[in-house]
DNA sequence: CCAATGTCAATTGTCAACAATTGGACAAAG
DNA sequence: CTTTGTCCAATTGTTGACAATTGACATTGG
C-alpha cells in the first residue's frame, strides 16, 4: 500500500470555461484505484479513513467522497459504521466480469464498425502495428505485450460513439482484471505463439470494422474476450484453490 | 422536485451482525435517484447542495456523498465549483441505453438459461401470468401493464447469477429510462396488440431458460430491448425536435 | 469451560464554521 | 453595441470538533 503522493495542492491558476478540473475527491479516488488494480491492497483488506487522509494530507471529507466513489465502481465494499473493504476477486468474479466485458466489448466494436471511423481504424492499425511489433521483437517481455494488447481494448472502449457505453468501459471495476490477473502473470502465458495468435486476432477485428461488418466485429472481440477468460481461468487455477462453476463460461 | 420527506433519523435498534442497514447519504442518492427517473427534475436542471440538505434535514456533508453516487451512477452531470446538474436525456442517449441494456439483459438470460434456476423460471413464470391477465382485462391502464412488462425486466437483472452484471442492471443510469421515456406515454403505446405481443415475447423467453438454451434467451431478450428502443424512439419523435442516427439502430 | 454482559479505545457519521471560487451585475472603455 | 474590468452575493470545498457505533477484550455467573 505504498504509494507516491499526489501533489494535490497547487490547483491550476487559470482553467477553461467549462474545462473540468481534477478535484481532490477524485484525485484521491483515481489513485486509490490505481493502487487497487495494481495489487497494493490484499483483498479483504480495510480502508481507513484517517490513513488515507493523513497519507493525502487532506481532512477526512473529501476522502470519504472518494470512498463513495470507489464503492460505487465496484472496487470496494462499504458497510456501515465498519468502514470500506477492498473487493475480494475470486475466480467465479473474474469470470463475470470478463463474460460482462465480452459483451460490452462487442457491442464497442460493433459501435465502431457502423459508424466507418476511419480514423480511428487508423489509429488501431498503428496500435496493432506496434503489438505486432513487439511480439516479434525478442528483446520485450510478456508484459509489455500484454500492456499492448490492453490499449488495444482501450482504444476500442474510448473511442466507440456510445457514451454511455464508453463511460461504463471506462469506470467500471472491469479494469480491475488488469492488475489482479496479469501481474507477473504473462509471463507464463503469453508465449510467443500465443502473441501471435493475439496479433491475428486483432487483425481479423480490424479487418471487420474497416468493413463495416458490425456482427461479424461484435463476435470476434467477444470472442477476445472469452478466449482471455479462459486461459486466464486456466492460468490461475495453478496457483489457486478456488475452482468455477461452468455456468458462467460462455461461448460466442 | 416536491418529493416527501424521508424517514431519515430513526435508526434500527437492533441489526444482525453483517447486515447492511442503509445510511442517510444513501437514502437520499436513492431518493433523489428516484425523483430523477421519475422526471420531478428537468434535464439540466441543477442541484444544490444546501437545497437538499435542508429538505432532508441534514447537513451538506451527507448530501455531497450522495451526489457523488449520482454521478457515478450517470443520473448527475458534476462540474468543481459549480455543482451538479440532472442529466440531460437526448434521443441518442436513449438509444445508447437501450442497446447497452439490451446486450446485458441478453447476457443475464443466457446465465439464467445456463444456471436452470427452476425456482426463478417459476417466478418468472407467475410475474408473465400477472402481466397476461392486465393485458385481458380491460380495466388496467397501459402504465400499470407497462410497470408489469418493467418488473419481468427487474426479476431477469436481479435474479441473474452474475453478480458483477446485477449490480451493474441495478446502479446504472439505464433505469432512468423507465421514468423518463414511459411516464404518461405508454396511453398511445401500449395498445392491447402490443401488450398481447409483449407477453408472447416474454413466453417465450421463459420457454427458452426453461429448456435451457442460452443462446435463444440472450437473443430473444436482446430483442425485446431492441424493439423496446425503436418503439420507444418512434412514440418520442413525435414530441421532440431531437433526431437519431442510425448507427444506434442494432439489431440481433 | 462457555455464554452473557460490561467496558473502552478506535473508527465512522455528522455538523457548523470558515475559505475559496464562480458567475452575474454593473459600469467604463473601445 | 460589444468588450473589459471590478465588485459581490451565492455556492461549493474543506476543515476540525463532536456524537454515535463497533469490535475486542475483560468480567461475571452459570
Amino acid at each position: 500500500m505504498n504509494q507516491d503522493l499526489l501533489d494535490l495542492k497547487p490547483k491550476p491558476a487559470i482553467r477553461r470555461r467549462g474545462q473540468r478540473t481534477r478535484t481532490i475527491p477524485e484525485q484521491i479516488a483515481d489513485d486509490v484505484s490505481r493502487a487497487i488494480v495494481n495489487g497494493d491492497y490484499r483483498g479483504g483488506e480495510r480502508i481507513r479513513e484517517q490513513e488515507l487522509a493523513t497519507l493525502y494530507g487532506v481532512s477526512r471529507g473529501p476522502v470519504r467522497e472518494a470512498i463513495r466513489t470507489l464503492q460505487e465502481r465496484g472496487l470496494v465494499n462499504f458497510f456501515p459504521r465498519r468502514g470500506a473493504y477492498v473487493v475480494d476477486v475470486t475466480l467465479d468474479t473474474i469470470v463475470e466480469i470478463f463474460n460482462v466485458r465480452a459483451v460490452l466489448m462487442g457491442l464497442a466494436a460493433r459501435d465502431l464498425a457502423r459508424r466507418k471511423d476511419v480514423e480511428f481504424v487508423a489509429e488501431l492499425h498503428t496500435g496493432i502495428a506496434e503489438a505486432r511489433a513487439m511480439a516479434k521483437a525478442k528483446a520485450t517481455t510478456p508484459l509489455d505485450f500484454a500492456r499492448a494488447i490492453a490499449h488495444l481494448g482501450g482504444m476500442v472502449a474510448a473511442r466507440c460513439g456510445n457514451k454511455h457505453l464508453a463511460r461504463l468501459l471506462r469506470d467500471q471495476l472491469d479494469h480491475t482484471l488488469w492488475g489482479i490477473i496479469w501481474r507477473d502473470r504473462p509471463l507464463d502465458f503469453f508465449t510467443p505463439q500465443r502473441q501471435a495468435a493475439a496479433v491475428r486476432e486483432w487483425e481479423k477485428l480490424e479487418a471487420a470494422i474497416a468493413a463495416a461488418d458490425d456482427s461479424e466485429a461484435d463476435l470476434l472481440l467477444r470472442r477476445v474476450f472469452f478466449n482471455a477468460r479462459d486461459a486466464a481461468i486456466k492460468t490461475l487455477q495453478k496457483t489457486r484453490s478456488d475452482k468455477v462453476g461452468p455456468a458462467g463460461l460462455i461461448r460466442d
